[in-house]
DNA sequence: AGTCTAGAATTGGTCAGACCACTTAAGCCC
DNA sequence: GGGCTTAAGTGGTCTGACCAATTCTAGACT
């Protein structure tokens, strides 16, 4: 019911996206021409066009007038956009490979988005910073506490002052948004708040080697504790005991 | 000579994400319809419509069937790829903090590339890296050294495994190749590889800590050159003396 | 036999106009 | 005023024609 009708295009898209990634249009080698895909997908050609068009701003493929459309190696031309449908195209470890450099990017842009708030958070920064603060340490589900936590590093982000960082983020979060669901799994009643206590004063204090030292160790604990939940979960049984 | 032709869908969404971005088609209002587009520009409406499809693919809008088009904070919803449209968009005080972001970013995914490479390089990374810092030290000019420098972060961020790192490079790499001309000013007459030594050693060793610590070494003292050369080349001339 | 070139075939780019599908707003009825 | 119907507005799809760039091919030339 939440699911919105595609439109033509929007799905010649995600078909031909699906099958670059797959390899079943080997990097390196042509599509088919814009009418035989026509004929093969039996739509118009303005729909397959306008397919084309999302993939080649995607980088997934370039377009040459009057020489054909060549597929490029993702892997060396796709942005970080590409993450999302990267998740069930191959075996389960893939997916695993992918969870996991999915949280370590989270990570390292964290914890040094948390060192450069520390020395150019605005007095408004700080005092946002510790108002989510105490949102958090009063969150009733841990819906909620997702929820704020997500507000929390937003507000550091937009404190580090780094556009790349808050752009990257953009597209991070659209992935763990996935994981969201697990939390339900998730207990808040010992939930230890200390280190975000602790970041939080490192970075009202402008102690940018605290802030650091603090996100790093906030971040390891929450990373460790997802993937307790998603192994409670059975979506990754085989994450630290490699067929047991 | 080396400009391509652009098409008409492509020019159209060119000036379409400026006008977004520069902040004359605000964010939360509509895009005119498709049809006034058409008029205005006096194109077809195949062409504005490939466009459009270009825009949403880049989360600028939000296309809505019978709804019209609403433009997106690019801020709030933008991938990393945004990066490049930014520059010369605002005052240079503006480029200089989008630089700024670049170059953090650079540092900290390259920083954590090579802690994660070092504990997860194959035998074949090992050597390749070891082999393409022998190139390093052997490059004749300052655009081969810079090449081969590339090589070098390529073949750690492979070693690294981790895909989002490898994709965000992708895009960041795209950026910073806008600076690469500005690298004939420097001279490799006194380069110094001993950093560059000590991290290519600690990933062949297998010792984390010690890469992490000589990649940072590496990479402030790379982002402190590149900043002085930028400067040379009357680049940023307030960098570091606000108004001399 | 090898090379070059003009023309044909292929492929992407643009245009025009019609009609369908969904949303929004206006007007009507109660 | 609230709720419904209807019309207008906006995006979605299709068709078919023609333009523009590239690639292939057959023939001419040496």
């Amino acid at each position: 019911m939440a699911e919105k009708k595609k439109s033509t295009g929007q799905a010649i898209f995600e078909d031909l996206q699906q099958k670059i990634i797959s390899g079943e249009y080997a990097a390196g080698t042509n599509l088919p021409s814009e009418r035989d895909l026509v004929g093969a997908l039996g739509v118009s050609r303005s729909a397959v066009r306008e397919a084309l068009q999302r993939l080649a701003q995607s980088k997934l493929v370039t377009i040459n007038h009057g020489g054909g459309t060549k597929v490029n190696d993702y892997q060396e031309t796709g942005g970080l956009d590409l993450l999302n449908k990267l998740f069930n195209n191959k075996s389960i470890s893939f997916d695993l490979q992918i969870f996991r450099s999915l949280m370590e990017m989270r990570s390292a842009l964290a914890v040094d988005a948390a060192r450069l708030a520390a020395t150019r958070r605005s007095e408004e920064d700080k005092q946002l910073i510790q108002s989510i603060f105490e949102g958090m340490k009063q969150a009733q589900s841990s819906t909620e506490l997702q929820k704020r936590t997500i507000e929390y590093w937003d507000a550091i982000i937009n404190a580090s002052e780094n556009i790349a960082y808050k752009l990257s983020m953009n597209t991070l979060k659209e992935n763990y948004s996935y994981f969201e669901r697990f939390g339900e799994n998730f207990s808040i009643k010992n939930y230890k708040f200390v280190y975000y206590e602790q970041l939080t004063q490192a970075i009202a204090n402008k102690h940018h080697v605290k802030a650091e030292q603090a996100a790093k160790t906030v971040v390891e604990r929450d990373a460790r504790q997802l993937v307790n939940v998603l192994e409670l979960a059975g979506k990754f049984p085989e994450l630290d005991k490699q067929s047991s």
